[in-house]
RNA sequence: GCCCGGGUGGCGGAAUGGCAGACGCACAGGACUUAAAAUCCUGGGAAGGAAACUUCGUAUCGGUUCAAGUCCGAUCCCGGGCACCA
C-alpha cells in the first residue's frame, strides 16, 4: 500500500509550479471570492481549531472552482495584537521577532493542509505596507467625523494595562486575558458606529448568515422605539429655563398614569443643580460612593440603592408632583441618563419602591380588562390588581386609572399620549440604540500607531496622507510598569505639527487590531498596490466575498466592525456595496477526547502536526470532515482518523485494480448496467447537493456508498468500461475532499494519458435520466401502519397503484375485507389505506 | 431573568410532515490464512418469539394530522449570547 504522507508533498509541489492556485483576472465574471478568518499567531502553531476552519473551507473552494468558478481564496495574518507585547514583556523577544518566527511556522504548517491560497494576495497587517493603509483608514474617518476623540468612561483592563472595547468585555472580564475590567475616564479615539446602527441592524436581513449570529448583532445593536418625555421641575426659578426639565427615555409610555417618582443615574448632571440644601450631603456622598465601586459591582450586588434629592418634578400629563431620586439602577450612557419610575409594572421600579416605601400606582390591567357600554371597566384577567395583586405586571393591557386614556389598550395608548405629550412640547417619539461607540484606542506597543499628532497650538493635527505610515519604532522597552513603551519613546513621540512647524508630539495610542482586520478582504484582491489601499475597480469587480467561513466568536466583533467599515467607505465612495460579506457559516468547535474544551491546562489538546505527520494531510481532513457536523463539533475521537484511512485505501485498491484489468483487457466492451449507472448518478447529485450546503459529512457518506456499490458490480462482473467510469466520476468527486491523493489517483487511472491536474475537469453534474427508475418501491401502509411493500412501474397512475396495492397479498390479509374509506398516495413513497 | 441553538442506538452522526437510525466507528458471525493482522462478505434500536410476526421506541407530558424526530402548547436538561438598556 503507497504510503500517502508521500504524496503531500508531490502534488504541492506540483501546484506550485503549475500556477494552479492562481486567480485568473481573465475569468472575473466568474469569480468567487472564498474567504476564511485570517490567522492569528499568537501561539506558535496552527491548531486543530484553524484545520477545523481552513480544510473544508478549502474542500468547499476546490469544488467551486471544479464547477467553473474562478475561485478566489487568500490568506494572510493578522499579526498585530496584546499577546505578541505580552510574550515580551515575560521573555525580552521583541514581538516583531516573535510574530515572524510563528508565522513562518504557521506558513509551514498552512502549506501542510495544502489549500488552494493565492500567493499573490498574501498580506501581514503589521507589515508597514498593510498599516499604511490602516492608518489611512483611520484618517479618512477622521476626515468625515467618524473617528473622534473624548474623554469617556472606558473599559480598562489591569493585566492587559489598556482601554479594551464594549464588545471585548465578557462578564466584566477581558475577552483575552480574564482578569477584571475597571472603569476609567480617560480621552480615548472611538468610531462613530452608532451612526450606522439603523442600516446595521436592517441590512442583517438580507443576509445569508447563521440566525444565531444575527440574532446576536441585533441584540448587541439593540433598538428600542419608546418616547422621550419631560418632566418640568416644580420649583424651577433658579434655574435656567432649558435646565427646567427633565427628559426621560422610556418604551411604555402606556404606564405614564403610574408614575410615583423619577430616578437621575448619580452622573447626571441635573444632580449637583436640583439637589437641595438638606439633601446635599447625603446626595454628594452617595455620587462619590456609587462612582467609587465599579460596575463590576453594581452588576453583581443588583440590590438597588438610591436617595431623595429632595426636589420634585411634575407629571406632565397629571401635573402630579413626584419626588427626584438618583439610583445606581438607572444608567447615565443610555437613553437620557434618567427614568421615570412606574412600580406597578416595572420589576426594577417595583423593587426600588418596595424598599423607599415609594407609592405603586396600578394602571395597566391584563388584556381582559374592557370598558363596558356605560364606560365602567370590568376586569377579566386573573392577573388584575383587584383580584390577586399579582405585580409588578410588565405586560401590555388595558389602561386603567389614566385619565381620558382609560379603556384604551396599550399600544393604542403610547401612541395617543405621545402625540399629546408632543403638542404641549413635552414628549416626543424617540428611538435609542444599545450600541455604543467603538473605542479604538489602544494604549500598547504593537498595533498600528494612531496618525494623529498633538500641537499644543494647532492642537489635533492629522498626519498627512503623504507622510504615511507612521512607522512602529523597533527600539523600544519592554517592562512591567503597564505603560505603553511607545509613550517613553523620545524619538517615535517628538516631532514637527504639520501645520505649525513647531516641535509637538505624537499620539502613542495604537489601534485596536480589529481595525486592522476590519478591512483585510478588501485588500486582498489588491494586496500590492503601494499607492492606494485597494483599487476601485478592483475591489468593485472581486467584492463582496461569497462565501466566509470562521469562528461564531466574531458575531458582535470583528463581523460587526468589518460591517461597518464597509459601509462607511461605501459612504466615502470607495466602495460600490453595502455588505461585505453575503454569505457566512461558522465552524463548529472541536472538543477534545473528554468533550471538554481543548486546553492546556486541561491537557486535552490535540495536535493536528501529529496526525499529519503520520497520515499524511488527506486522511486528516477527511477525518474533520466527515467525523463531525461541520457547524456543530464535537469531541475528537481517534478511532475516527483511523477509519477515513481505511476507506481512502479501500479507495486506492480499488483504482488500481480497476486500472490493472483495464490494462490486461483494454477493449472491454460497454455493457450498459443500470444499477451502477444509478448509483453514480445518485451520488454525483447529492454530492454537489450537499457540498453546495457545506453538508461534509453526508457528501462523503455519499461516496462511500458509490465505493461500496462499484465494488459489488466488480464481484457481479459488470461491464469493465462502465466500472472504470464510474471510478473516474468517484475520484472527481473525491478530490475536493482529498486533493493529493485524488491527482495521484487520477494520474494512476489515466496512465500514459495522463496529461493534466483533475482540478483542470469539470466536477461531474448528474444525469436526471439515470435517475428515473423503471420500477419504484413503495410502502404500504393500513391504517397508518406498515403492512407491505409493493413494487410498481414509475409511471404508474395513482388508479393504478391503488389498484396493485389493494391487490397485495398481506394488505387483503390486513385489511381483512374491511372496505378502504379513503386511499392516500404519496408519489415515490407510501400508500396510506385507511379502513 | 431575557434571546438564540440543541436533546435521536454502545459511539460519531443521517432523515423536503411520508418506511427513524443513511454513512461510518465499535461489536458479532463467516470467508481467506498454519495462525494473527490486513482484506472481503454478512448481521446489529429494544423487548417477546423457533420463526412468520407482534409490541415499544427520537428528553418528558399533551395536542394537530390519514401520517410527527420534524408542526403547536407546557415542562425538564445541555450549550451559546445578553444581562439594572427603562
Amino acid at each position: 500500500m503507497i504510503d500517502f504522507k508521500s504524496l503531500d508533498k508531490k502534488w504541492n509541489d506540483y501546484w506550485d509550479k503549475e500556477g494552479l492556485n492562481k486567480f485568473d483576472v481573465k475569468n472575473i465574471d466568474k469569480k468567487y471570492y472564498s474567504l476564511v478568518m485570517f490567522s492569528y499567531p499568537s501561539a506558535s502553531n496552527l491548531h486543530l481549531g484553524h484545520w477545523y476552519n481552513y480544510a473544508p473551507a478549502d474542500t468547499f473552494s476546490r469544488f467551486k472552482k471544479m464547477q467553473g468558478h474562478e475561485v478566489f481564496a487568500p490568506m494572510g495574518f493578522d499579526s498585530f495584537g496584546l499577546p505578541a507585547e505580552n510574550f515580551a514583556i515575560k521573555t525580552g523577544t521583541h514581538p516583531q521577532d516573535s510574530t515572524d518566527r510563528n508565522i513562518k511556522t504557521m506558513q509551514k504548517q498552512l502549506k501542510g493542509i495544502g489549500a488552494m491560497y493565492e500567493p499573490s494576495s498574501y498580506l501581514e497587517t503589521s507589515s508597514p505596507e498593510y498599516y499604511k493603509f490602516t492608518q489611512w483608514l483611520f484618517l479618512k474617518l477622521y476626515e468625515k467625523g467618524l473617528a473622534y476623540q473624548k474623554l469617556a468612561p472606558v473599559n480598562f483592563c489591569i493585566s492587559c494595562a489598556t482601554v479594551i472595547a464594549n464588545e471585548q468585555v465578557i462578564d466584566n472580564k477581558c475577552e483575552r486575558c480574564s482578569s477584571d475590567v475597571e472603569k476609567r475616564e480617560m480621552t480615548q479615539w472611538f468610531f462613530s458606529i452608532t451612526k450606522y446602527a439603523e442600516e446595521l441592524l436592517e441590512k442583517l436581513d438580507t443576509l445569508d448568515w447563521p440566525s444565531k449570529t444575527v440574532a446576536m448583532q441585533k441584540n448587541w445593536i439593540g433598538k428600542s422605539t419608546g418616547g422621550e418625555i419631560s418632566f418640568v421641575l416644580s420649583d424651577a426659578s433658579d434655574m435656567s429655563k432649558t435646565d427646567a426639565k427633565i427628559k426621560v427615555f422610556t418604551t411604555r409610555t402606556d404606564t405614564i398614569f403610574g408614575v410615583s417618582y423619577v430616578v437621575l443615574a448619580p452622573e447626571h448632571p441635573l444632580v449637583e443643580k436640583i439637589t437641595t440644601k438638606e439633601h446635599k450631603k447625603e446626595v454628594e456622598e452617595y455620587v462619590k460612593k456609587t462612582l467609587k465601586i465599579s460596575d463590576i459591582d453594581r452588576q453583581t450586588t443588583k440590590e438597588k440603592t438610591g436617595v431623595f434629592t429632595g426636589a420634585y418634578c411634575l407629571s406632565p400629563v397629571n401635573g402630579e408632583k413626584l419626588p427626584i431620586y438618583i439610583a445606581d439602577y438607572c444608567l447615565m450612557n443610555y437613553g437620557t441618563g434618567a427614568v421615570m419610575a412606574v412600580p406597578a409594572h416595572d420589576e426594577r421600579d417595583f423593587e426600588f419602591a418596595k424598599k423607599y416605601d415609594l407609592p405603586i400606582k396600578e394602571v395597566i390591567v391584563g388584556a381582559g380588562g374592557q370598558l363596558d357600554s356605560k364606560n365602567n371597566l370590568t376586569i377579566t384577567d386573573h392577573r388584575s390588581p383587584t383580584t390577586d395583586h399579582n405585580i409588578p405586571f410588565i405586560e401590555k393591557g388595558t389602561l386603567i386609572n389614566s385619565g381620558t386614556y382609560s379603556g384604551l389598550e396599550s399600544n393604542k395608548a403610547i401612541r395617543q399620549i405621545l402625540k399629546d405629550l408632543e403638542k404641549k412640547g413635552l414628549g416626543q417619539t424617540k428611538t435609542n440604540y444599545r450600541l455604543r461607540d467603538w473605542s479604538v484606542s489602544r494604549q500598547r506597543y504593537w498595533g498600528a500607531p494612531i496618525p494623529i499628532i498633538h500641537c499644543d497650538k494647532c492642537g489635533i493635527v492629522p498626519v498627512p496622507a503623504s507622510d504615511l505610515p507612521v512607522k512602529l519604532p523597533y527600539n523600544v522597552v519592554f517592562t512591567k510598569d503597564g505603560v505603553n513603551p511607545l509613550s517613553k519613546c523620545e524619538e517615535f513621540i517628538n516631532t514637527k505639527c504639520p501645520k505649525c512647524k513647531k516641535s509637538a508630539k505624537r499620539e502613542s495610542d495604537t489601534l485596536d487590531t480589529f481595525v486592522c482586520s476590519s478591512w483585510y478582504y478588501l485588500r486582498y484582491p489588491d494586496a500590492n498596490n503601494k499607492k492606494e489601499p485597494f483599487d476601485k475597480k478592483k475591489i468593485a469587480s472581486m467584492l463582496p466575498v461569497d462565501k466566509y467561513i470562521g469562528g461564531a466568536e466574531h458575531a458582535c466583533m470583528h463581523l460587526l466592525y468589518s460591517r461597518f467599515i464597509t459601509k462607511s467607505l461605501r459612504d466615502m465612495g470607495y466602495l460600490n456595496f453595502d455588505e461585505p460579506f453575503t454569505s457566512l457559516v461558522h465552524q463548529g468547535l472541536i472538543l477534545g477526547k473528554d468533550g471538554m474544551k481543548m486546553s492546556k491546562s486541561r491537557g486535552n489538546v490535540v495536535n493536528p502536526d501529529l496526525y499529519v505527520d503520520e497520515h499524511g494531510s488527506d486522511i486528516f481532513r477527511m477525518y474533520l470532515m466527515f467525523g463531525f457536523s461541520f457547524i456543530e463539533g464535537g469531541a475528537w475521537n481517534d478511532d475516527g482518523i483511523l477509519a477515513l484511512k481505511k476507506f481512502l485505501e479501500r479507495v486506492y485498491r480499488l483504482v488500481e485494480k480497476v486500472s490493472a484489468s483495464i490494462k490486461e483487457t483494454p477493449f472491454a466492451t460497454l455493457e450498459f448496467n443500470f444499477d451502477l449507472n444509478y448509483a453514480v448518478h445518485y451520488a454525483i447529485k447529492h454530492v454537489n447537493e450537499d457540498l453546495e450546503k457545506l453538508s461534509f459529512n453526508t457528501a462523503i457518506a455519499r461516496i462511500m456508498e458509490l465505493v461500496n456499490a462499484i465494488y459489488k458490480h466488480i464481484e457481479q462482473n459488470t461491464s469493465l468500461m462502465l466500472v472504470n467510469e464510474a471510478n473516474q466520476t468517484l475520484i472527481k468527486l473525491l478530490a475536493p475532499f482529498a486533493p493529493h491523493i485524488a491527482e495521484e489517483l487520477h494520474q494512476m487511472m489515466c496512465g500514459d494519458n495522463w496529461e493534466e491536474s483533475i482540478f483542470k475537469h469539470p466536477y461531474p453534474v448528474h444525469d436526471e435520466q439515470s435517475l428515473v427508475k423503471f420500477e419504484t418501491e413503495l410502502a404500504v401502509q393500513i391504517n397508518s401502519k406498515i403492512k407491505s411493500k409493493i413494487l410498481i412501474p414509475t409511471t404508474a397512475t395513482n388508479e393504478e397503484i391503488e389498484k396493485i396495492a389493494i391487490s397485495d397479498e398481506k394488505v387483503i390479509e390486513a385489511i381483512a375485507g374491511a372496505k378502504p374509506k379513503k386511499i392516500i398516495i404519496i408519489k415515490d413513497r407510501l400508500v396510506n389505506i385507511i379502513v
